[in-house]
DNA sequence: TTCACATATGCGTTATTATGCATATATTTT
DNA sequence: AAAATATATGCATAATAACGCATATGTGAA
């Protein structure tokens, strides 16, 4: 009972949908795209995937300095039913977040996560 | 979003997902049928099914003196899906809430709840 | 080996949620 | 009308969760 009620919890808060629903778009991030795409703050974005890892949802795989995080493809079948759910989110902050994410996947190179902070939305921008 | 969230986070607790299970199974409860079947406080109760009432996930219909409670069937493809992932929790203490349930139920009389406290499992009948 | 960057986390503060108790409101029975 | 019962809720407190900041750890680059 008490890991359904985790899992649940894990869900009812609106950062950590902003990352599955990015998540669920992207395949893979790491933290600091999903950083430049939420435009959180780097410690947030990590306590927040911390959340969803504990609860099974996603899962990070360190490749050199990067963490790259993606959706548990293996759970039980009441997680992926309440993934299924929270697909159904549709949201304008969403389409957002899923258009910077893009934008800065765009710069991968050889797949992999670049340096460097790239927000195209901050003030060496303006 | 925000609904979404809102909906979500009264999924996330305990005594509302054992609620949920209850008006699953049983078609509807009036709250005193509720608090007998979880030995939870009349209060707890009341401002729990007033979470769930406001996520839109179970209304209420008043009966004379009693009210009603039962799932909403008609709700949107988000809500139903969450629904349907809550109902595949199993665990025993919904086992126990559902068996004190019934017994309450069996004392319905032409399928209305009764007077008074019936709880089997208080001191008066130990 | 020093530096820059990627990610995580401890600590204190604030915000949110749940609970206990008392009590209010509504309805039915006597 | 008075008493009993069903449900809801205001208020104070306790328990959780989120956040900001500083900083630690780990890794690759210069």
């Amino acid at each position: 009972m008490e890991d359904y009620i985790k899992t649940i919890k894990s869900l009812s808060e609106k950062t950590r949908i902003r990352i599955l629903a990015l998540l669920h778009q992207a395949r893979d991030a790491c933290v600091s795209e999903i950083v430049d795409a939420l435009q959180e703050s780097q410690y947030n974005v990590s306590r927040h995937l911390k959340v969803l890892q504990n609860a099974g949802l996603v899962v990070g795989s360190k490749k050199g300095r990067w963490i790259y995080y993606q959706l548990n493809e293996n759970q039980a079948h009441f997680k992926k039913m309440l993934l299924n759910a929270v697909k159904e989110i549709s949201s304008e902050i969403l389409k957002e977040d899923m258009e910077r994410l893009q934008n800065r996947l765009a710069k991968r190179v050889n797949s992999q996560c670049i340096r460097g902070k790239t927000d195209y939305y901050n003030e060496s921008y303006q």
